[in-house]
DNA sequence: GATTTATAGTTTCACCTGTAACCATTTGCA
DNA sequence: TGCAAATGGTTACAGGTGAAACTATAAATC
């Protein structure tokens, strides 16, 4: 038996590594929305991301929206061309600032919303299935810890 | 005052939204980690998935890279390829089965490794400390059954 | 044993992404 | 007022990414 001189490496272990796990269960999560609305409305996640926002809070700017979905300001940019291009936001000018835009979901860009958000709420719906009633407030507590400035 | 005709809109509330919580801080934990290796190392995250899988279990093949990290093929492939061509990782071809490559960290691999791996902790350990025991064995518990098959 | 089918890995293509540079407008301040 | 600094937003550039096509090898089937 050879004595151990050299001192062993520490991997990772991965499985039991927690930015590794929530990366993997965020991307299952959120492909598998998208899944859904990509191909039906030829949508993408920015996109869809962008459309939420503007679906809780009217009138934001777009520095706004990158506030909101802490999205980069340029992928923000681009969604909102594709998404105003498309008809499905208006953009109009700030009064008294012609730097900001006003933004708003148009009536196709609501449409689309009425019907992405309730598939997107059953696929959390589901995912939460799979915890008892104590888990789920043990969830939200600890996501609320964890998300905090 | 104005009857309410027209159904209300029900706009998903994103700040309460698992999916988009879990994307939040998947992204930011994720990213700050990267911050630390990649200007340092020369090292994009898809390398160092690859890296880190690779000093757990030696000898894998691309594949199985691929579904340990759960990354695309050609990712894997083409991290492959940058950490071989850097000396990090050795590549050669498995006996009986010339389509196989056999991957393990280099000597210049493990260096790296062994540098990253503690600062990957470091993150993890300043992660929890936001909760206490109990909440650490409940998100473990919880994930454990978001992320089963 | 020859031929079809499956698998490991790479390349191509079309697109998405972030950083930095940029333009227009507004704000701060001398 | 005039001018420097800050801000909202877009564009250019240099990668990174997945889907699909492709090459090489192995396994299955006849």
């Amino acid at each position: 038996m050879t004595s151990d001189a050299v001192p062993a490496h520490a991997p990772l272990e991965l499985e039991n590594f927690l930015p590794y796990r929530l990366s993997i269960l965020s991307n299952t999560v959120s492909q598998s929305i998208a899944e859904e609305y990509t191909g039906r409305f030829e949508l993408s996640m920015t996109e869809w991301r962008v459309m939420a926002v503007l679906a809780r809070f009217a009138d934001l700017s777009a520095r706004e929206v990158a506030e909101r979905t802490r999205m980069d300001k340029v992928a923000v940019s681009r969604a909102l061309a594709r998404l105003v291009e498309a008809g499905r936001v208006d953009r109009s000018i700030h009064d008294g600032d012609k730097r900001r835009s006003v933004l708003k979901l148009s009536e196709a860009g609501w449409a689309i919303h009425d019907e992405v958000a309730p598939l997107a709420r059953e696929h959390e719906r589901e995912l939460l299935a799979r915890l008892d009633v104590a888990e789920r407030e043990q969830l939200n507590r600890i996501l609320d810890k964890l998300l905090a400035p």
